[in-house]
Parts: structure tokens; sequence; C-alpha cells
DNA sequence: ATTATAAAGTGTATTAAATACACTATTAAA
DNA sequence: TTTAATAGTGTATTTAATACACTTTATAAT
């Protein structure tokens, strides 16, 4: 037996909705698409899934070739695949998000696409479904922040308790008591308290702290309930 | 503009876990794969997408092909993209789960396909990655189920609590009280008291419940936390 | 040197939710 | 009428979530 020869082959994309926080706002990057159709526009990066590649390696190599950056978090999201969704042909699309460290992307590369950080609020119109897309991105991560710890993948490896809210409360759109959020996220065994304080933020200074790794990855699928009353939480 | 002429096309198929509940184990419809490779050996309910139609509409095409059910509940689960995973040809594929009333379904289609409920612990082995679609699938139910009342979609329409409560104690393997379950069940509001009893489990009778639909799509999104300690749950 | 300023850091009392726990009611069958 | 099997219900205790305000620290301004 050679081939399911009867039936009919599509193309297979992945676009790739890139979270970063840039110490106050949540933001994803696009870029000026640089083709046929749309060209100029607004978007996701993307690409074609290759016969050589799985769809977690097609979704890393796109990451990479925008941001440089290899091994950070990066999850499906969901598979799109309305019949008119690419005007010039069917193309089903599988989404990833990533969340990244906005400040070890390299600019450089990002430069070649055009590319540009845009807050969660001022999304320009993108091409194609891309924006339900983005909108599907939004709630899946908020979901999965209000129970397990991916936020900190958005943070550098030391981060100070007023950058982790700063971040909880803008991912969340709220705001949280720093004594009650301070115990809830200590509670958690996550973080190492350093010895050294950023000076940036304040005068007094704020200690910084890392992830205990280990503690990470023992408690990631645990529900940790960072963010009060969660019951309101749209999926 | 006509095509993307360069680009590789490739197949893309739909597989369906169909989860029913026998009022004492939950289950999986698997099939006798009629043609090759693999001729023979229990798998999921699958098929190739179509150019015609949507992931969404061949998944709800392939469902009702083998239970002759619509409108039930059906969610993409994920999508399966190894370049090695069919051994014939390059196939994506995208997993569903649907959850189903197990007494709706009709028996003569399944009997086409020389179909079989399984219990989620004795699974048989299964072709390609099915084995794998499987396990996500069972994550995912468990998941949902602890934050939101999807299990309901398993049960007729009319439902008894001792039977509810089997059923949950079935999908998260553990024991409940059943002082406190009726206590958090009936604190949703999500159910309605009917006036006459189910006889067949007991000699005293059972009184029967109804969902209270407009509750239920109301709250569907919170987290409801039927299941006590849902901390050690794995995603 | 002194003072003003701005953010960091910390503790307790109150309220709400989760849990542990055991007896009575009902009805069919013996 | 007695037995057996499951349905149904309440309260006390423990734990977790919440509400809430003052002190500390270091820089910058006077």
């Amino acid at each position: 037996m050679q081939k399911y020869s009867k039936q009919t082959r599509l193309l297979l994309a992945v676009d790739c909705i890139i979270f970063g926080f840039d110490g106050d706002t949540l933001k994803i990057l696009l870029i000026k698409r640089g083709f046929q159709p749309e060209k100029g526009n607004w978007s996701l990066m993307g690409g074609f899934v290759q016969p050589s590649e799985s769809l977690d390696q097609a979704s890393n190599r796109i990451l990479k070739q925008l941001t440089g950056l290899e091994g950070v978090y990066l999850e499906q999201l969901h598979t799109f695949g309305n019949t008119q969704r690419d005007p010039i042909e069917r193309t089903v699309s599988t989404a990833y998000f990533a969340l990244i460290d906005i400040h070890k992307y390299e600019t450089q590369l990002s430069n070649d696409y055009h590319a540009e950080w845009f807050p969660l609020k001022r999304v320009p119109k993108l091409i194609f479904d891309q924006q339900e897309m983005v909108e599907t991105a939004k709630r899946r991560i908020r979901y999965k922040a209000a129970l397990h710890p991916i936020l900190f993948e958005l943070l550098p490896s030391r981060f100070t308790l007023p950058q982790l809210q700063t971040l909880y409360e803008s991912v969340f759109n709220t705001t949280i008591d720093k004594r009650n959020f301070s115990k809830r996220v200590l509670a958690t065994g996550l973080l190492i308290k350093l010895a050294d304080k950023d000076k940036a933020g304040s005068k007094r200074g704020a200690y910084y702290y890392q992830l205990n790794m280990k503690n990470y990855y023992a408690k990631f699928q645990a529900f940790l309930n960072f963010i009060p009353n969660p019951d309101t939480l749209l999926l």
C-alpha cells in the first residue's frame, strides 16, 4: 500500500501569538506581512508546515525566525480550519502561543520583519481570522495563568514582587492587595529571595526573587489560585 | 494571485474520542478499522477532512456517522502532527472529544463499524498515536470537569444525585462524602428537583433532578470546584 | 544637615468556605 | 413484621480568603 490516493491534501500553516511584558502592559508581537495576499498588513508570525517537520517543530522554527529565541514557553492553542479563512487557497492553521522575556528577543531579527509590540488593548486589524486567534490566546493565557504559574515565563530570571504583582494585575486587569498577594505567592514555595535589590523602580529598592525551579516543575500543574475570586473568569 | 504554488499539501484527518457513562464506569467508543493499514485493529472513529468542510464540521460528521447523534458536546482537543504518525503517508490529525448520553446512541450504526465501549482502564492497543490522543483526552476531561459542569453531558436529561455522584467518583477515581457533595452541587443552582423518583437503583428511590439550563449556560465558565482538593489534578 | 517623597515591606482580625462526621427515613423483599 | 439496602439530611471544626494601615528605607530636594 502506497498512499491514501483518493484524498484531498491541504495546506497546513502555524501561526504564533507571541506575548511579552514590558513591566507595565501585556503585549503581542506582530509583523508586517511580506507577501501577497494582504502584503504590508499587520499579521501574526506564521508559516507553512514543511514535509520534514512536526507542528511543534514548525512553531519553534517560526518563533526563532522572528525572535531568535529557542527553548521558551510555546504551547499549542487551537487549530483553525474554516474553509474560507484564507482567500487564496484553503489553509488550515494551528495557532501556538509563546510567552517570552521581552528583553531577550533580538530586535535585529524583528526589524527584518518590521515587527512591533502592541498592547493587547490596541491590537490593530489583523489579516484573515487572526483576530479570533488572538482573542482565543488572550482567553487561554488568562485562564491558564489563573491556575498555573505560567506568567513567570514573561519575566527575567530575577524579578521583584512589585514587578510580579504588576504583571498579574495587568493580565487580569484588576488590582490586588499587596499584602495578600505576597502572602499567596510566597506560600507556594516557588520563590527564592535573593540578597540584592532592584533599585530602578524605587528609592528604597525591592528585593529580587528567582524561581525555585524544582518546586516550579513540581507544582506547575497544581491549581495555585493567585487571583482573588476567579469564579468570574471566562474561558 | 492564484495559489501558494510552492508549498507542500498534507492530508488532514480528524479523530474522535467519544466518552460515555454507563452508570458505573467512564468508557470510550472504539471501532474496528475497516481499511488498510491496521485493518481490523481497534481505532478511534476518524476520517479525512473534506475540501468542503471545516474541522468542526468534519468532526460532527464523523461523530454522527458512528453514533447517529447531532448537537452533542464536541470540543477540539489537540492537533497531532508528528511526521511519522501514519506509516503510509504523512497525515496531521486534529482530535476532538465528545461527551454523549450512552443510552442515546444508535447501536445499529455502531454495529456497522463493529464498535465497542471500553472502560478507560481497559482500553486496548490502538493504532498510530491514538493511545496518546486518548491519554490527552482523559487528562482534559478530568481537568475541565474539575472546574466546569461538563459531566452533565454524559447523563440523561433526568438523573439522580447518587447517579451524579457516582459519575464524579468514577471520573476522578475517588470517593466523595454524599452530604458535602449534595451541598456543593445544589448550591450551584444548576439543578431543579423533580417530583418523581427513580426506583430502579434502590427500594426507597432517589429523586430525579434536571439541569436548570439558564443557570447552566450562565455558570458554565465559572470555576465550580465540585472536587475536593483539586490541587493534585494533573493537566 | 534636614525634610519631603515615593515605593517596599509587613501582621492581624474577620469572614467565608471546605471539611469531617452519623443518624433517620423509606420501601421492597424475605 | 422484620430485614436489608440505599436515600436523605445538619452541625461543629478547621482552613483558607479577605479586608485593612502603618512603618521602613533611600533618594532627591531644600
